[in-house]
DNA sequence: CGAAGAAACGAACGTTCGTGCTATTATGGT
DNA sequence: ACCATAATAGCACGAACGTTCGTTTCTTCG
């Protein structure tokens, strides 16, 4: 008894719930990743995870929402295996500029969702859309952008980035780059050597001398520059 | 009698269907770019044209056979504002590189479908599909790389690009910043001319000394310079 | 153990999906 | 003007959609 409640209150309580819910989200941003947001149903999703649509649907009370929480956990899985480390590993400055577009390519690679990364797909699709979920995608989207554009900044800021050079269109290139490639992958299965290349190529370009010319030699070249840095 | 034969035989016969026919893959084909291939249902279809839902389905026998005369014309769009008239208007050469990317951008632009260019949206979405649609799908985009990527050679050929550059790895930066620049358009309404210029940008780093090099320092520079070249 | 409450179920709702029929209307050649 | 045929409409179908309902089964805790 005691040793139970004291158990249920540590673990917050409440319950076999939230780890429906997280199931449900799981499996369903797996069909979503794969094939699309239009692709879940959920009668397809019930299914799957052999439920009722019932039971299933009062976790979330709309398919709105649910798709909601699907778009939110793809984003928190971005972000955390993106954004998140870039930030905390690199200093600011071109090195975690280049780690931004590298992680990119990473989660794409290991297919930490499957299909790759959701959102390009995604934000083709709700671009032009109206409603939440819509905007939900548009919002993402719009910060991973941001984070680029800051990080290009903050290299500029530290002088490893020449001074005309212009952030907002810096960020465009790179992220450019990071979508063709994901276009490449998915038309003929191309790796992403050719689009880190390009990437790193582009960074030389706008370096300045801080930086020594032949860290942007190679991806292992640079690697090894980084490692040699502070932090 | 024989004044209408002649006729008749001079409009081909056959007739009436052939143009519902036409108008309601138009029809479709707004949807579709406007929303994606998933928006695009029958019974929406039929109301919006003001026909019956069996009237117009017997046109194509199948959802399938529709979205496939939908794709096929949006290719022929494609295809007729973009690469025919490159091919057709500019040699061979660095210029028809250019063409293709001023093309393509002017597609996008002008609307000439609704939303831009339906093959982005729909080749993330059917990238990863089976099914006759989706192969369909990638077909088209493929056409159009290849297409860039023979241009870029083509200039190779005629020493307009140095010639340690290679081919593919171009025409994917090429076709990034272009998906880029649609990705950037839908994100935040921006325009087309970071892309233009970053495209004349690079076209300028891989140039040979035939090309005069202020020739890239502008679109209307470039604009000029090929308009001083032999047809 | 037994009561209270949370979680899941099965069945059904009204729509819409794509797809078949059969009947009716338009059209075009003679 | 007539007739064959092409083109369209009307209606119905089974399946799947998202959603709601009342009921049943589990969990939790005094």
């Amino acid at each position: 008894m005691r040793r139970r409640a004291s158990r249920t209150a540590k673990q917050k309580a409440l319950s076999k719930a939230k780890e429906t819910r997280a199931a449900i989200v799981s499996r369903a941003l797996r069909i979503a990743a794969a094939e699309g947001l239009a692709a879940l149903t959920i009668g397809r999703l019930a299914k799957e995870l052999r439920m009722s649509k019932s039971g299933l649907f009062v976790h979330f009370g709309s398919k709105e929402k649910l798709e909601a929480a699907v778009v939110a956990r793809a984003a928190d899985i971005f972000f955390g295996h993106v954004l998140d480390p870039a930030e905390e590993e690199v200093e600011a400055g071109i090195g975690r500029v280049w780690t931004l577009c590298d992680y990119w390519l990473e989660f794409v690679e290991n297919q930490i969702l499957p299909g790759g990364y959701f959102f390009t797909g995604a934000f083709f699709v709700h671009a032009r859309q109206d409603g939440s979920v819509s905007r939900q995608v548009r919002e993402v989207v719009g910060e991973w952008l941001k984070a680029l554009r800051q990080a290009v900044d903050g290299a500029r800021h530290r002088s490893e980035i020449r001074m005309p050079v212009n952030a907002k269109r810096t960020a465009f290139e790179l992220n450019s780059l990071l979508i063709g490639a994901q276009w490449s992958r998915l038309l003929d299965h191309l790796d992403h050597s050719k689009a880190r290349s390009a990437i790193l190529a582009k960074l030389k370009s706008l370096a300045t001398e801080k930086i020594p010319a032949d860290a942007f030699d190679s991806v292992m070249a640079w690697r090894h520059y980084l490692g040699t840095r502070p932090k």
